[in-house]
DNA sequence: ATTGTATTTGACCATCTTTGACAAAAAGTG
DNA sequence: CACTTTTTGTCAAAGATGGTCAAATACAAT
């Protein structure tokens, strides 16, 4: 493993252990591993991705932080999961959302007024904007929904 | 937390405690926390904002005071009314809105986790638009998240 | 060897916090 | 009233983090 990204990756992993999420400083981080900050974003990039399971925040400026979170192997998130990944491609028409929100809501993921909530945010009336867009920035959002409704739980 | 300015938010708010109101002097409490005056005007703009319900008065001079006082909002459409209608204006940047929704939360209005759909839903990763666009877009869905908040009492 | 992909680095940017110099107001004093 | 003291306010600079992007390099596949 002549490689700083590979041992970074495994450092991280391992400092999260069992855990659900670790909190990392890039900069320590890059200084323990004699390399540049911006790999260490580099490495969250291509390693710490949502495919591979992993969501992250950070806060910039004085005492910010990285924190890297797992999402957990729960049959729900599965079943989100392949929403994510297959059912919705680049685009997303409202009413086609609107039928998975239907459908997540009789499954008890949703509440149905968080469905409302959704409906709301991203109806063709919120998202003025260009038609040629328009479905892709919900499909966008819509998945991030998703991938919220992934975390805890 | 190693932030002082966190610290000295979690002090007033604790001091504050179930009552409506605090008086804190500024030049005790920088002192108490060992920092520059200027750090209190620092917290009380970032953290006792009027989006996180908090009002404020103060006095120069000799027997100088800062008050700090919660909102309360008795008629909770009013309040989200005046949102739509005055404060939230064309543009609303994220950190806005999340500091609308803590809010809103803490009023028992939005539930935590129809807080967090909503954020994944509106945050900047979502709205994949031009800079120029995205705090307009933001403003109009959120509003519509108000309004359809207002329906049903 | 050539081409494509992955890694590494660095310059520059964005955001949050902390500090300090200077301004403004109110009250006290002579 | 003029002057001093006590408070708070403003603002910009410095400090502390993390983010982005593209160039340079290394590595792998054809």
């Amino acid at each position: 493993m002549a490689n700083i990204s590979e041992a970074i990756e495994q450092f991280i992993i391992a400092t999260m252990g069992d855990n659900d999420s670790v909190d990392i400083s890039r900069n320590s981080l890059a200084e323990y591993f004699s390399c540049a900050p911006s790999q260490i974003n580099y490495v969250l990039d291509t390693r710490f991705t949502v495919d591979r399971g992993f969501v992250k925040e950070s806060k910039r400026g004085g005492s910010g932080f990285i924190k890297i979170s797992r999402l957990k192997h729960t049959d729900e998130n599965a079943y989100l999961n392949s929403l994510v990944i297959e059912s919705i491609g680049d685009e997303l028409a409202f009413k086609r959302m609107n039928q998975i929100c239907d459908k997540l809501v009789s499954d008890g993921i949703l509440t149905k007024q968080e469905q409302l909530l959704i409906e709301a945010s991203l109806s063709e009336d919120s998202l003025a904007m260009p038609f040629t867009i328009k479905d892709k920035v919900r499909a966008k959002a819509f998945k991030n929904i998703l991938l919220q409704l992934m975390i805890k739980g």
